[in-house]
DNA sequence: ACATTTAGTGACGCTACGTCATAAATTAGC
DNA sequence: GCTAATTTATGACGTAGCGTCACTAAATGT
């Protein structure tokens, strides 16, 4: 890092202002007012200087959106050292994650984004490459704990595609719940019970079909959901409750 | 219906035209190449005539999405009457959802277009009703089938918000699913198995871990998903192993 | 046949994208 | 310290596409 000109880091510097003040605006006043001009006006830069980072305003997004995921990453990392056996510091992920839909709504929204057709189209393979980096970064961290779980013996019944199964089972309901959870629909109202309280049921039902012990029945979820919320993510419990 | 002059048929007729024409030339061409002029010039009218039925282009793709859950409707409709106990049956719709997404990848990638912030700021409430309407009563076709089973006996344990989360459950799974499995990530070379056959197993492990009988460990449930692909499939499976 | 209402048009104004010739600033050479 | 060379920054410009609206054409009623 430090074999860079002072050029280079400025450059880099500025790079990160721009993905910042574009986060913001989108945060402020939503995806349609997001322009080059206006990203330009609030650095103090001209438009010309923002092409120099980005070829599109779809790839300023996308950087938006590697950043992101970099929180997100954050978050599961904590997670993951949860001091608990497997299964626990799976289900810490899988809290991260909802929490992370909670408090950055608007950083899932943009991932959410950035995953759709229109915006895949005008952005470089390169800057493409780099959000895959990050998918994987975190489907990996998921992967390997199920991997220890087998080596432990905590999962009993191995089988061929088990443990991407397992990750793809979590993945999908976590991923389905949080966008689900964002677009808005009332859960309540139309007579449902919280998305992201159905979604920590569920993981666990996922786990104990797949016999993973120590199974729920032998231990108490709520509890473990606080305990982990206390010793990983205090400050974010806290962010949300006020 | 038929208490409509010809002039508002026509016009119902003609809005029909804009949409399919629209949904035309996103598969060929890409949401990016979309325009109201575009479209205008296809249906062989002005662009004024266009705005007549549309407010906006963000309206006519969600017009779109709006014929998409229709589509979708219409397979779970098939599906829901799969000649088989309550459990067959909801895996039927788990598999026309997959079909669905095999068959229409443009359709779904539409409806996840539709559901993003940066489309939903631009479209008028009722039009988002409209869509809202429809995810509705694809739920609903889901929870009926719950509902039922839960009447029958089939699933032995009952709870509170059990239903819902169960429809919860499958749903975000397959939702997750198909939008991981329209990513374009490419499961096999990172060494994974196919998402939707994931999908498959996973659901059933659900359901198991729901206790609904049959358990998936009495029956199997490969040619669970033969009988159903011919009961209810036979014609998408041919357009799909073409 | 004429008046009135309704349907359809496309020129227009506007915004925002992305480019590029030029200007400013920085660095290098002497 | 001064000038040349190179790098960096600028914003005017060309273009595309949105959404509007005053106007024209057609249909309908009398």
């Amino acid at each position: 890092m430090k074999n860079l000109s002072r050029k280079e880091r400025e450059f880099l510097q500025r790079e990160q202002l721009i993905i910042d003040t574009a986060k913001d605006i989108i945060g402020q006043e939503g995806f349609n007012n997001l322009t080059m001009e206006r990203i330009a006006a609030e650095i103090e830069y001209s438009k010309g200087t923002v092409y120099k980072h980005f070829n599109s305003k779809e790839e300023v997004v996308t950087a938006i959106g590697r950043c992101c995921m970099d929180n997100l990453l954050d978050m599961f990392e904590r997670a993951s050292h949860y001091p608990g056996n497997n299964r626990e510091r799976l289900a810490a992920i899988g809290l991260a994650h909802s929490l992370y839909a909670q408090l950055h709504p608007v950083e899932l929204q943009n991932m959410q984004f950035i995953s759709s057709q229109a915006v895949r189209e005008k952005v470089s393979t390169d800057i493409q490459q780099e959000v895959l980096l990050r998918e994987q970064k975190i489907t990996e961290k998921v992967s390997s704990i199920v991997k220890q779980a087998m080596q432990d013996g905590d999962i009993k019944a191995p089988h061929d595609c088990l443990p991407d199964a397992i990750v793809f089972g979590l993945w999908t309901m976590s991923y389905g719940s949080n966008l689900l959870h964002l677009s808005g629909i009332p859960f309540e109202k139309i007579g449902m019970c919280q998305p992201l309280d159905m979604m920590w049921l569920n993981s666990h039902k996922l786990l104990d079909s797949y016999n993973w012990h120590p199974l729920s029945s032998t231990f108490d979820i709520e509890k473990l959901r606080n305990d982990i919320l206390q010793a990983c993510f205090a400050e974010e419990l806290k962010l949300l409750q006020q």
